[in-house]
DNA sequence: TTGTAGGCGTTATCAG
DNA sequence: CTGATAACGCCTACAA
């Protein structure tokens, strides 16, 4: 026999629309009137005030749910990351949520992995959900995600990355700025010899740290050696790794390395202990992205101040005014970014 | 003149159950059946086969606001942390997402930054939206989130706190465990006068740490020092730096520093700088959590590892079990903790 | 096995 | 200014 202790806990069920309506004696179109920001103007004062104190009495919580079916308006974004234990997309995320929120907003996040099943699969859910637009942090050149929900009719926001996809607004830190104040910082300590480590090339990334790497090293005028440039295979720091392991193993050795990503650096310094090279004695390291914590990481990493947060909340914003108007012009945001000298780098040997 | 460059790019406009079943000669309800994983049993092969054949090609996609409407199920979990850009709750969120979504369950994720305010604007904006249950990582010991959560009837799991509040499932890592871990290391190492810092006291970690260590000091038959227990006020470095400051003003300095999570332990070894102090050589320090990446601050941080993964994951199930019944018994659930050494704790000097 | 019809809670469009 | 009514897309008793 099963006891149930019969605690009866009082379990408010949901008051609807109908109920504030009966309790204000006017009939439930006119309490969702009242309700309204806007429709309220048409309406009595009285009346408004009424509804109004008696909402608030029973604590009326308007279903979401049952005005998005009415409407066709879900009042949630959907957001795509990578990884959201990659310590700058929680940035990213924060920035997402409070724009979102103080417009009335709720963000969905979901983490991809950069696995293009996944990317779909969610896309699936977040189309299910009538999100009434997308943030990806996931952008590959050609999307096939941002293909579909364009097809559905989901404006789309990318950050982080660009895409040649047309006609969605992107917001961006400066990469080529980004870079090239790595590259200047390098070269005025002496070193003639700079090596990189770029992103994979799917994402856009990858392609513009390369460019931009070419270009700052052109500018200060050195000479770029061959297999300067490694690509990483991935975002981790085991990518880093590889590729450093990789750079260390040319006949001619840099002088320094620039990590187009603080993961790559980090996996720098594991293979600069198994080279029995110091960092920065021996070889300066650069990272990028000012990945939180890592300022305190043994050596503490100069690297380049993304403002991420700041990103996310434009990003918003851009997906607002094409929400608003689909076919307006699609911008390109791109914030500045800042060197931040710490002590991975130093005078060329 | 705004000339449009007239793409006229396809928008192809949202398919519904009624189209799938005009085109596969059936009547909605049966394609909605036929849809239905249990329901189609009812419904001959024949046609199962034909309807879900359309709904492939017309790439049919349910409307989850209206399923939800008329099921009175939103099949969206909303979960509730204090700072995502705190790196052990992505981790958390991680496990959330892969058992939710593995469920057919979407995650709504917001940050309340421990202020009371916003807890309750997210609650209402998760209830308008109609989530099914609720995770949070920012119970408090007496919570008024939980008890209005329970009067609307959403099922909530609290994950990494407890709270005084019945009838909520709690999935934590062992607290006791893991300050024992730490005390019995730095006794092994021959410190005899060790302090702590623990978590602020409204959030149930705090408490438990005090009592933790209290007990743990004294099955290792130390002596508590007076004021060998600080409580910082808040869950960050800085708390840490003041907390830090505190203890090591102490007539007796202590030679070993249980810092209740690695944040206070970063906070600890600013401070140890500002007094001169080289840590380990002239006092030890633990961190609690395995923060992410701290394995690489200088120095390494001796910590405690809590399968945050893990956490988050289980909590989801248990949400499950609480919306299947809500009835029956709210469980605890404690994950073993795990001693990582590392570099930050050494023989006392 | 399949069709009918009602309704979930809202908002929008009509009238009055 | 307010009331009546339909509709959003889906699910599910109930009927056939």
């Amino acid at each position: 026999v099963v006891r149930r202790t019969s605690k009866n806990l009082s379990t408010a069920k949901k008051v609807s629309i109908r109920e504030v309506a009966d309790r204000a004696k006017v009939h439930l179109s006119t309490a969702s009137r009242a309700l309204d920001e806007v429709q309220s103007k048409r309406i009595s004062t009285e009346v408004v005030e009424r509804v109004r104190k008696v909402a608030r009495e029973l604590e009326y919580q308007p279903n979401a749910i049952a005005a998005g079916l009415r409407t066709n308006k879900s009042k949630t974004i959907g957001m795509l990351v990578p990884d959201i234990a990659n310590p700058i997309f929680p940035l990213v995320f924060r920035g997402v949520e409070d724009c979102s929120s103080r417009n009335g907003y709720t963000a969905l996040l979901a983490n991809s992995d950069f696995d293009l099943k996944n990317e779909k699969r969610i896309l699936n859910t977040f189309l299910a959900r009538q999100i009434d637009g997308l943030i990806l942090a996931t952008a590959r050149l050609k999307d096939t995600v941002i293909e579909t929900a364009r097809q559905r009719g989901i404006p789309v926001v990318s950050v982080m990355r660009t895409t040649e996809q047309e006609n969605v607004p992107e917001v961006v830190g400066d990469t080529f700025a980004g870079v090239k104040l790595l590259v200047d910082h390098l070269h005025a300590l002496g070193h003639r010899n700079i090596a990189a480590i770029a992103g994979p090339q799917f994402t856009s990334a990858g392609p513009a740290q390369v460019k931009a790497f070419r270009e700052a090293v052109k500018i200060v005028g050195i000479q770029l050696r061959p297999h300067a440039i490694v690509v990483a295979d991935d975002f981790s720091i085991e990518a880093g790794q590889r590729s450093a392991r990789v750079l260390l193993s040319n006949s001619v050795r840099p002088t320094a390395i620039v990590a187009c990503n603080d993961l790559f650096a980090l996996g720098c310094l594991d293979v600069f202990s198994e080279f029995g090279l110091k960092c920065p004695s021996d070889i300066s390291l650069t990272g990028y992205n000012d990945t939180p914590f890592l300022d305190r990481n043994n050596p503490p990493l100069t690297t380049i101040r993304v403002p991420f947060y700041h990103i996310g909340y434009e990003a918003v914003n851009q997906l607002l005014l094409r929400m608003a108007n689909p076919d307006g012009p699609a911008s390109v945001t791109s914030f500045p970014v800042e060197l931040v000298v710490r002590r991975s780098t130093a005078q060329v040997p």
